[in-house]
DNA sequence: ACTATATTTTTAGAAATATCGAAATATGTT
DNA sequence: AACATATTTCGATATTTCTAAAAATATAGT
């Protein structure tokens, strides 16, 4: 969670949602945003670490693309920790 | 997010949910969770900050619980972010 | 008023995180 | 080999967060 918790992650992440399974070159994820290279490059790395995201080098540049599974499994987490005993959580 | 991304105080929100809505007194948390009283006032601030629990005073001590609008916010949140065009999220 | 209990505020040091320029690496092109 | 492009690693600084002892506050009982 602490990842997403981090609001320059949290974009990066989002924008890789908006733009959908084909993935997205780290530089355009750059422009988009407007984060320099190096501090852009250090985010993804964790979100790589954490299995939010995953990089596919493509000759010279690296594709990031969002994965689902393992946000899957926070909001099941967080569902269960939500509902235990609530029923109004659906 | 961030505040359920640290550990400390994500085992305060976690204890908060299986104690149920009749909540429970600092006092109990820092003695179930083992937390020293500043530490765990510190925490206790932040989630009331952002909503996730809240504190009512009963003479002396002082209440803790659970909120579940917030979580479910942000259950939604993730939801919506991840099911962007994604019909394998539920 | 004094004492005890419950919790917070203050304060401060340590650890972690964020930021970004510059240099380094990796890959492809000429 | 030399060069260009894409991205990362290094290094340094700034900021935030975590932790917890000590002092302060709040409430109640005697």
């Amino acid at each position: 969670m602490a990842e997403l918790g981090n609001t320059t992650r949290l974009a990066i992440f989002r924008y890789l949602v908006k733009v959908g399974p084909a993935g997205v070159p780290v530089g355009q994820i750059q422009k988009a945003l407007g984060i320099p290279g190096s501090t852009l490059s250090h985010h993804i790395a964790r979100l790589v670490s954490v299995g939010l995201i995953k990089k596919d080098r493509v000759s010279r540049t690296l594709y990031c693309t969002a994965q689902y599974p393992v946000l899957e499994e926070l909001i099941d987490f967080l569902q269960s920790e939500c509902c235990a005993g609530v029923p109004e959580c659906s």
